[in-house]
DNA sequence: GCTATATATTGACGTCTGTCTATATACCTG
DNA sequence: CAGGTATATAGACAGACGTCAATATATAGC
């Protein structure tokens, strides 16, 4: 954060923490990113997370809506993959600048 | 992530963002990142968020007990600053390695 | 002690969210 | 075309969450 973000950058990026703010999407997102060559098959997951069919399918749809998985279907079976890009977006809006502040605090009130 | 994430990992990561998943909640860690000297009073906020000071309070409050952002009592007036250690807990759970995989996706199902 | 200011807490309310079962849809093989 | 497998969608349910008004508590000045 350079500076102080508007209210309506802050309604976006509490969007996409809100999907980060979910154990199963976390851990979803997690396996993507860690897989072989860098994608999973969707039908991986429910055995893996311990969650069943329709929820995990409910995590994903709303992970590639909001960009943050791609979906890619190969016949019957769905291929998802991380997009670097977007996990940066959030992880850059945690970035602080390093050097501290000279300013004093206003006497109060 | 450097490799997949555990449940309990993923339960104590996706707490940690829920703070973050409210626009409220980012408005006041970016006001307070952004201060002078990197500290704000809390009789600031209400008016500059536009929320009532029991919301604002409510917020600061959950904030605080997540360690997200510490509290100094100064009189009658409660000063805060943001924890730049927690949140890098949170921002390099986003970091992931670089370099691409080279192993295959294994054929499906 | 009283009054004013700052902050925390309580409770209620409406909205949002994650889960499941059931089922629909799509793809594929024989 | 039928049956099997993979995935998406619908609807219901319980629980979580952010807001406010009302009020309690703490600090400070007179």
């Amino acid at each position: 954060m350079v500076e102080p973000i508007k209210s309506d950058e802050a309604q976006e990026l509490a969007a996409g923490f809100k999907l980060l703010a979910d154990p199963v999407r976390l851990r979803i997102l997690s396996l993507i990113a860690n897989s072989p060559a860098g994608e999973l098959c969707g039908c991986d997951l429910p055995a893996t997370i311990g969650r069943s069919q329709p929820t995990v399918s409910h995590h994903l749809s709303l992970l590639a809506q909001a960009g943050l998985v791609t979906r890619e279907q190969r016949g019957k079976w769905a291929w998802f993959r991380v997009e670097p890009d977007r996990v940066a977006v959030l992880r850059d809006a945690l970035s602080q600048k390093s050097e501290p502040r000279s300013q004093k605090s206003d006497a109060h009130c």
